[in-house]
DNA sequence: TGTACATCAGTGAACGCGCGTTCACTGATGTAC
DNA sequence: TGTACATCAGTGAACGCGCGTTCACTGATGTAC
């Protein structure tokens, strides 16, 4: 049931985000203004002042809920695959683009936009909330693999992210303009194949 | 010996282009103006539309010389590693990065400032030409797969471009607030080289 | 149930600003004779 | 070498615009009695 609208809006905070978003997927992080955000809310530009302190505090919190649904995202699929270590980091790295690809405008508010993740403790939490997710599967994986040629499972863990953003901001884009034969989704669960053959996590004569 | 400067510049196209750089290496795509660029150069903002078209074209022309500059950084690399392949691609990969932190500008421009690559002919020509470098560098190393676990060449060389794009976004622009205990280079060439391994170029019984 | 009142989420007008772009112009440069 | 003239890269004033932000205000909502 919607919340009746008159002069008071109901949910003016959340429908500022929403907006935000909206206009964000449709124009870029450098196409998003206040006022455009106010008026797709059906409110005044000042009203914006109620619930935000201003441009940016707007796009932080935009960030900030999109970090929390990328960390839910990617710690469901890490429990989905459970209790094999391989198959939780597979689908972990799998819910990357998924998210990327199903909530573009908090992609771009959360790597794109340009505000630090440390501009609020809230939302340095919830971008390191996120990232730990990661983390903890690629430390689980790494156990897997025999001590001497281990890497260091941030380090793991920061390959893995770095070829994932690599592939969203190059080849899932259209606007980027670097097509490529081959879906986002195979280069990513290929790449990452790869990789974990040569971490010695899938055997290397597999097909 | 510089040009003498009066009521004519002398090579204002150039010096724009500096400008350029400077203002998006100090502030970011979203805080060039044209303006600024044009204030910086010693010159009236009218002054650009005798070189440019305007905003845009001023930055296309700078992600166009970025794209020059890096694909003969990554072909000198390449040439440099030769005769060995192996050799011949990992100077290429580290190439990318070298470049990504000597013109930070340029890759900005080129990367984030959000014009598209088919914008104008010449931009387009100058990212193929960077590509198609580090693809003839993946397609020979790629011969020295076993033919039934190769994969096709493109696709090698989008693993490797995403991974070093991803490690400049992510872990090589300190104002991403995403610090790691390891330096980009050192991120790039371990996950390179985990990647290489994957694909048996490496002995996997290295070290 | 009805009234008085505090709260506060919204309005709407105004601001100063810097932006990108245009235009008629001016003055330096280079060339023809 | 000197003069007339075409070229064209710059000026500077002006424009309309939308921006983010401020302010005193207003009117809807909810609560106390």
């Amino acid at each position: 049931m919607p919340k009746k609208r008159g002069y008071h809006h109901g949910n003016l905070r959340q429908a500022l985000v929403e907006a935000a978003l909206t206009l964000i997927e449709a124009k870029g992080p450098t196409g998003f203004t206040l006022s455009e955000a106010a008026k797709l809310a059906g409110v005044t530009p000042a009203a914006v002042y109620r619930h935000f302190e201003g441009r940016e505090d707007l796009i932080a919190e935009t960030a900030r809920q999109g970090f929390e649904s990328f960390a839910d995202l990617m710690r469901y699929a890490y429990e989905k695959g459970q209790p094999s270590p391989l198959a939780a980091f597979e689908a972990t790295g799998r819910a990357y683009l998924a998210f990327a690809r199903r909530y573009p405008g908090h992609y771009i508010a959360m790597f794109e936009s340009g505000i630090s993740p440390n501009r609020t403790p809230e939302l340095a939490a919830a971008a390191t909330r996120a990232r730990s997710v990661l983390e903890q599967a690629a430390s689980e994986l790494s156990q897997h693999i025999p001590a001497h040629k281990r890497p260091p499972a941030s380090m793991f863990a920061a390959h893995i992210w770095a070829m994932s953003h690599g592939v969203v901001e190059l080849f899932a884009r259209n606007s980027a303009g670097t097509q490529s034969p081959f879906s986002p989704e195979d280069l990513l669960e290929s790449g990452i194949g790869v990789y974990l053959r040569g971490l010695g996590l899938i055997a290397a004569d597999k097909e």
